[in-house]
DNA sequence: TAGACGTAGA
DNA sequence: TCTACGTCTA
C-alpha cells in the first residue's frame, strides 16, 4: 500500500526509457508510469484544484486514432462503459481525466503516453512506453453509439528516440 | 507472456519463504507462488489427465472458514458469480479448480495457501504466503444462495513456521 | 457501490 | 465469449 503512487509525477520516469515493455498494468503502477489499474487516464490535482494529465494508455479498446506516426488522438473517457456500446450511454463529461486532458494543453505539460501492442493472440501483448506528448488540441463529436465524446490530439515532442513500431507488430 | 506460469510447480517456491508478503495478485503470478490472476484455485494437469491443484488464495469474498488455526475450509469455485448472490445461480460441478482439489486429496500432493488480510481501508491489506496444506476431506452442501457448493477441508501440514497473524490483523 | 482502455483460460 | 476469490477512485 505504499506505492510509487503517492508520488505521482509528470514527464519521464527515472530509469524507464522509451521503448521499454511491460505486461501489466499493475507494473506500470508500481513503476510509476501510469498509476491507475484500469483508468485509461491518470492525473495529478494541483494545490490549486486544477488537474493535470501525467500519462494516458492506449490499450485498443476505444477508437482512438492510432499509428506509427508522431500525433495520435485519443478519446475521453466515460459515458460508453467498455467502449462496447452494452450498459448505460451517455455523454461525455469534461470531468476527471477528461478535464485533466484538457488542462495539460492549456498548461503545456507533457504527458507520458504508454502503447499496448497486441498480438494475434490474446495473450501477446505488450505495453510500451512511447515517451512525451503535448496535448494539442480537443473537440466534441459524435461517437458510434451516438452520443458526445471528447476527442484529443496529442502530438509527440520532437527530438525523442523514435520508437521502432516493427518490433513490436509482428 | 514467457511467464513463470509455464514452469507451474508444486510446494514451496525457491526463495520464497512463509510470512512473505504482497500487494498484487499480479505478483504472485509472476512469482510463481499463484499462477492465475482471478481464480482462487490453480492447478496443473498432469499427462495422464488428471488435474492437481498447486495454491489457493482465500481473499475473504466466499465463505470459507479461517482464522487462526492450522486447518481451513475452502469452498469450491462456480455457481455463485462473485459470492453476491447476483447473476445466474448454479450448482457447483466437480470440474477445474475444484476437481484438482479432489486430485490433490487422493494423492495427498500439498497445496500452497495464500492468505489475503484485509484491513478497515479497502486499500489496507495483503497476501501473505502461508504455506503447505494437505486436503483432508470434502464435501457437498447448500450454500447461502440454496445451490450446492464443495467445500474442502485443508489441513497445515505441521512443521512449518508459524504465520505471525497478529502481524497482519491491525 | 458503481464504474474504469484488466487478464487468462475454458 | 464468458467467467474468474481483481483493484482503485469517485
Amino acid at each position: 500500500t505504499q506505492c510509487v503512487n503517492e508520488n505521482k509525477q509528470f514527464g519521464h520516469i527515472p530509469g524507464i526509457r522509451i521503448g521499454d515493455s511491460f505486461l501489466y498494468r499493475a507494473e506500470l503502477k508500481i513503476i510509476g508510469l501510469h498509476c491507475q489499474f484500469l483508468n485509461g487516464i491518470d492525473y495529478i490535482k494541483l494545490p490549486n484544484g486544477k488537474t493535470l494529465a501525467t500519462s494516458i494508455v492506449d490499450s485498443g479498446r476505444y477508437a482512438n486514432d492510432v499509428g506509427p506516426s508522431h500525433t495520435l488522438i485519443y478519446c475521453g473517457h466515460g459515458g460508453n462503459p467498455n467502449a462496447t456500446g452494452k450498459g448505460k450511454l451517455n455523454d461525455q463529461k469534461l470531468e476527471f481525466g477528461n478535464l485533466a486532458l484538457k488542462g495539460s494543453m492549456e498548461e503545456k505539460v507533457p504527458v507520458r503516453v504508454i502503447r499496448k501492442f497486441q498480438g494475434k493472440n490474446s495473450q501477446d501483448y505488450k505495453y510500451v512506453y512511447d515517451g512525451l506528448y503535448v496535448v494539442d488540441t480537443f473537440w466534441q463529436e459524435r461517437g458510434e453509439f451516438g452520443k458526445l465524446i471528447f476527442k484529443f490530439l496529442l502530438k509527440r515532442i520532437p527530438g525523442q528516440l523514435e520508437l521502432n513500431w516493427g518490433k513490436f507488430l509482428n
